[in-house]
RNA sequence: CGGGGCGUAGCUCAGUUUGGUAGAGCACCUGGCUUGGGACCAGGGGGUCGUAGGUUCGAAUCCUGUCGCUCCGACCA
């Protein structure tokens, strides 16, 4: 490929609409233009660097056992009522009526379409396992499409859903695809972490984000400094912190004026916040309350209560009305005293303070010297606090660390939600009819492109990684109006194309700072210079770009160097 | 959907406070000159100032509606 026969129109500043590194940089290094809020087309920079990604995912799903099919993206209500989710998808799926009136959707997800392919024709436990996948565009109607590529409201995603006869299979599909992916972001050259997810209205199962380790992540996981142990920061385990034992006390109320937050009242009374007792009252979509309490520097988890509550499926910030009906006091809060039968969840560590401080249900006062074993009655106790640097590894002895990441591919087990809602069934080898059991396994391909920038770029541009790169290198000769330049450069680069090397030819006339600063920009793994001195002393240079390391070698070793440098990289 | 910000040339933005002939840099076209890090000189093309209405002798500028973009929040791959 030749440059002056590339549509990739480089910017020199920054459009105003772009806030992440990778989606500036994508748009200056022509790799993408906007066609709407959240709809991008992806031009031949892009588009190269897609295709390599997903020749990379298919080469590794079809290892896997998967085998590549194609769905439509126009899907019919009908299935998505048969499963029960086309009225609870809601706003975010893309809804639309044909000429006779029937309803479809653009596929948010292919959970239906594939199963309702499989039903039809698998009939028997010998026709599984079946893993099935594709690489399709997907819709969905954001409330806010932003950063770009990271979060669109049409989008490139590889889906692969798995069928297994019982619930060994399919964790054995899972692992098979969790060994997939951890090759995927290997080969792709990312620094990544599977992190234990929660999976909360799906079911219960497996589940693991694999997120590309970027500051501008939008989720934030938790971590072990010595083992492997990772998860995102709403699903990290924590283990029960001891305090040192005291003599237990009696309980002793105090006048704490106007001290409603713990920082306040661990001042007024001159405690350390780890001996308060925080409390937080949330009301689930039903109304009912929840009180919650953990030690004072710590904080709640809400997903953890979430799936400590029957039947929640969201929680609130309780109203005032609501936590003084069931005989608490905002601001002034304790398991003590509180009305019978209310719910009431205690953090496991909360049960292991001595002579701690709480509210006391009443305006301006606190008691002293509470002591949960002795005090708290009627209470569930779990782990329901939000995981903090440094706390403990729940598996080892290491200590957490909390850093951001972007969510690029998710694995997880379905059970039989989707094949009992729409009759996947088969014979097993008693004769008994039984639902498949599924997983499905989806790697945001063009979020993956993002992150691969977000994590690897510097002040002059992208830095790819040579496996998904637009090109390996580029030939830039330095003036593309000396003919012994361009003769040198052409021969140079017909070399590294027989070699196999994915080279580009800058065979545009302007002057030598614009094709260099586009090559940063663009971020080619090598860049291979060719000047005067190439014409009068047989001398080129090829540089990396990611460390900035320049080599000098000869015409003629050039290809073989450069090969040779690739496979280092 | 709640809360901020912004819509003026292809891009980045000035001009809006205090109403009076539409601006700059970059990009683009022509010619010249130049060629190892986004040159230089000369000339040129390009905008119903998002849109609809209102106030005014006169609106990019003031008022109202509306559309779009963007950031934060709730939600999510």
């Amino acid at each position: 490929m030749r440059t002056t026969n590339l549509y990739a129109p480089t910017l020199r500043e920054t459009p105003a609409e772009a806030e992440v590194r990778s989606h500036q940089l994508m748009l200056r290094a022509g790799m993408i233009r906007k066609a709407a809020g959240g709809l991008y087309s992806y031009l031949p920079l892009a588009w190269r660097t897609i295709k390599k990604i997903e020749a990379i995912i298919r080469e590794e799903m079809d290892a896997a056992g998967g085998q590549e099919i194609s769905m439509p993206i126009l899907q019919p209500a009908e299935i998505w009522q048969e499963s029960g989710r086309w009225p609870v998808y809601g706003a975010e799926m893309v809804r639309v009526t044909d000429r006779h009136g029937r309803q479809f959707c653009l596929g948010p997800t292919h959970e239906e379409m594939v199963t309702t392919l499989v039903r039809d024709e698998v009939r028997s436990y010998k026709q599984l396992p079946l893993m099935l996948y594709q690489i399709q565009n997907k819709y969905r109607d954001e409330i806010r499409p932003r950063f770009g590529l990271m979060r669109g409201r049409e989008f490139i995603m590889k889906d692969l859903y798995s069928f297994d006869k019982d619930e060994e299979g399919m964790n054995e599909s899972y692992k098979k695809m969790y060994d997939a992916y951890t090759n995927i972001y290997n080969r792709m050259g990312l620094n990544f972490r599977p992190v234990e997810a929660d999976n909360g209205a799906i079911g219960g199962g497996h589940s693991h984000e694999f997120t590309v380790l970027a500051e501008a992540g939008e989720s934030s996981i938790a971590y072990c400094d010595t083992c492997d142990y990772a998860a995102s920061d709403e699903k990290a385990e924590l283990k029960v912190i001891k305090a040192a034992e005291e003599e237990i006390l009696p309980l002793e109320k105090k006048n704490t004026p106007d001290c409603s937050t713990i920082e306040m009242v661990a001042e007024y009374l001159g405690l350390p916040m780890e001996k308060c007792i925080k409390a937080v009252a949330f009301q689930t979509d039903t109304d009912e309350v929840v009180l919650c309490f953990v030690r004072g520097d710590h904080e709640v988890n809400d997903v953890k209560v979430i799936n400590l509550v029957e039947g929640a499926l969201e929680l609130r910030m309780a109203e005032d009305d609501a936590i003084r009906a069931v005989g608490g006091c905002p601001g002034f809060m304790s398991p003590i005293d509180i009305k019978e039968g209310t719910k009431i969840i205690v953090d496991h560590t909360v049960m292991e303070m001595y002579n701690a401080c709480a509210g006391a249900n009443e305006k301006d006062f606190h008691y002293i010297n509470v002591n949960p074993k002795r005090d708290f009655k009627d209470v569930v106790v779990a782990d329901i606090r939000m995981v903090q640097e440094g706390d403990c590894c729940p598996h080892c002895n290491g200590h957490m660390k909390m850093t951001r990441g972007i969510e690029a591919g998710q694995v997880f087990t379905l059970g039989t939600k989707y094949s009992e809602a729409l009759h996947a069934t088969f014979l097993d080898e008693n004769g008994r009819e039984k639902p498949m059991m599924m997983g499905c396994y989806g790697i945001g391909v063009g979020r993956t492109m993002a992150a691969a920038i977000e994590q690897n770029n510097d002040e002059n541009g992208i830095i790819w990684p040579k496996a998904i790169a637009p090109f390996e290198v580029v030939v830039v000769p330095v003036n593309g109006k000396n003919a012994q330049q361009m003769e040198l450069a052409e021969k140079v680069y017909k070399e590294l194309k027989d070699a196999g090397v994915d080279a580009l030819l800058d065979d545009r006339k302007d002057r030598a700072g614009v094709k260099f600063k586009d090559a940063d920009l663009i971020g080619y793994p090598i860049r291979i210079t060719v000047g005067p001195k190439t014409v009068e002393e047989d001398v080129l240079e090829l540089k990396v770009r990611r460390t900035g390391e320049t080599v000098t070698v000869s015409v003629g070793e050039a290809a073989g160097k450069t090969v040779e440098m690739l496979t280092d990289l």
